[in-house]
DNA sequence: GTACCTGCAAATCGTTTGCAGGAAA
DNA sequence: TTTCCTGCAAACGATTTGCAGGTAC
């Protein structure tokens, strides 16, 4: 981070510790904006500065789920995941599966794309057991 | 569409016609403005209105892909399929694949969730060969 | 001291909605 | 002739930007 030449102001380091700790965690900017101000700082406009910095320099992933809002988490490089979410509850759960890696991969291939990045969404309801 | 309660105006025909005619191919909103506008038809609130009717009614596929557009295309039911983005133009080509499907439904199953929707999402740049 | 960061408020932009008139059935 | 559709303009909500002051280094 210090190397692209930014600095540590308080916004900046209030959001990277939220999101570090909550992990493979998709928060809407909302969500972040109203967490780091319990923390007593941030502004919107910082907020969405900050979380677009961040994910230029790959620090982040986002999700753009089709409501409106876009979701963030932290990009944790060795864990690789999508996301399932619940229609009823609009609750998002994370999966990784490495079959459905391979095919990614094997279709990139055949396409002759090299992927820069890839996003797979379920939505479904729960099946009563 | 009749069975659902919904007559035939000028803007739905127009918007009908242009994605029936359009095949596996995302339009945004605006596009699709524009096109009926050529014809002499539509307006904007009607372009949405429309698009969402025939969405609601399973007629048209959705996507956002993440600039902030909504994308639709007319629903195949035989013609399943996915999107590639080139991240260079801008371009979007459709593909498909079965063992993506197959790992998908997989991973449905695990997870316990009765799909009702999916989306695979892939972007990146052309390969030299 | 300089370049970057922040907050505020105003501006943008895609999308939605209220309303009154026109058209389909 | 009832109900739905359309267009216009205004409203909305998420995101962005201009600017002036504060801060990291």
């Amino acid at each position: 981070m210090r190397g692209a030449g930014l600095r540590s102001g308080q916004t900046r380091r209030a959001v990277m510790e939220l999101l570090a700790s909550r992990g493979q965690c998709l928060m809407s900017v909302q969500d972040v904006i109203d967490a780091i101000a319990e923390r007593g700082a941030g502004s919107r406009a910082s907020a969405y500065r900050v979380l677009d910095d961040l994910y230029e320099l790959g620090l982040l992933h986002r999700m753009d789920s089709g409501d409106g809002l876009a979701r963030f988490e932290i990009a944790e490089p060795d864990r690789h995941h999508h996301h399932a979410i619940n229609e009823q509850t609009g609750e998002i759960t994370a999966f990784s599966d490495p079959v459905l890696e391979a095919s990614i991969e094997a279709i990139a291939q055949r396409l002759g794309l090299q992927l820069t990045r890839h996003d797979v969404i379920l939505r479904g309801t729960p099946i009563d057991p």
